[in-house]
DNA sequence: GATTATGTGGAGCACTGCTCCGATTGTCAA
DNA sequence: TTGACAATCGGAGCAGTGCTCCACATAATC
């Protein structure tokens, strides 16, 4: 790549980011590349779709997410590690507004350029699953396509600005119905300890 | 209101409904004109916003709810009631998709024109909440706001064409969360009977 | 039939996603 | 150092969007 094209993209992929913190995963592209101060079409090479931006932000959480996952296999109980990683995953989607959906979308979609990020998600979520399932620990009338589904139904709440205040309850009561020998207040309670600490 | 205009505005409500079932919440309003065989001037003086056309769409189907949850209230047992009202939600709101996330919205934003509807429609779900509350059929710490955003949570599932496999299995899950002391498997088989009916 | 308030339709503005192409610029051989 | 050339760029252009404004048509009234 050419000296100048590596610092186009660079410098893309900074204004992508503030961009889309504050305007969402629908953000002006336009709006983008002007405040990156490059031509659309420069954009557009770089990032063929909105779906290859939007993966290129990401990439960097979902792996340090599919880390945290085999951290958590080891370093944690099962249900601990479900529940810290579900949290993980939910402030993760909630860091562009929007990017939810598109991810629902691209898990069904092998042409997306979010698909395998997707893919690879849903399997360290299905695994951290799989591990509590064996212990006893989560109901076992869940898989991993409905953690994915629970995860993005949450972070879709999380979205929402006049849901906001009861976001982390919320979680606490949803993440309290997968593990079945746990109350959904313990899990609140620890989650109240995780924000303090 | 003349009589011409009597008529555009019944057009452009048929044509609408019929458009923002195929298109979903964020149809064109241009084709929606097109369609209706009427100007966009004429579309925006019946309809200011968008909100307001929805509003008008989701109308009858609003009434009927929050009927149904007063019938409810008496003819059917505290949690069959909250049950059964909630699956009448989730299916009205996927009736028209993306509409949920505007009714989020709208509950805080007392100018929107959907605002009423939202308020009363939560308000009818306060009320069969309570009274399974007073039964000590449902969990207390889950009140109206938490109902509505898990209703539109379920409702946001519905929407993703990728989830609609597991949306029913998920919509007993968390039934199931907001009953105390009935296990999730008999609100799924409830719901199987229901739709077999 | 004439008057008037009401209702209409489309032009126009600023924006969007996306493509195409002439101009520019980094790079590497001579 | 100087070309030459391929890689890269930037913006014009197209078709779409939401929304406003206003000259014109027409239903209702006298």
């Amino acid at each position: 790549m050419r000296a100048d094209a590596r610092k186009n993209y660079d410098q893309l992929l900074a204004v992508a980011s503030a961009v889309v913190t504050e305007e969402g995963a629908d953000a002006s592209l336009r709006d983008i590349a002007r405040r990156a101060g490059v031509g659309l079409a420069t954009l557009y090479r770089h990032f063929p779709t909105r779906e290859a931006l939007l993966e290129a932000l990401l990439r960097t959480s979902f792996d340090e997410l599919t880390t945290r996952a085999d951290e958590l296999e080891t370093s944690s109980s099962p249900e601990d590690a479900l529940v810290s990683w579900l949290r993980d995953c939910v402030a993760c989607a909630h860091e562009y507004r929007g990017v939810v959906a598109l991810m629902m979308a691209a898990i069904e979609d092998t042409e997306s350029a979010l698909h395998n990020s997707c893919v690879t998600m849903r399997a360290a979520g299905t695994r951290l699953l799989a591990r509590a399932h064996a212990a006893g620990m989560a109901r076992t009338d869940i898989d991993g396509t409905d953690l994915f589904a629970l995860v993005g139904a949450l972070a879709w709440l999380n979205d929402q600005p006049s849901l906001t205040p009861r976001a982390d309850h919320l979680f606490g009561v949803i993440a309290g119905t997968i593990l079945t020998n746990r109350a959904s207040s313990d899990v609140r309670e620890e989650g109240r300890l995780r924000a303090h600490r």
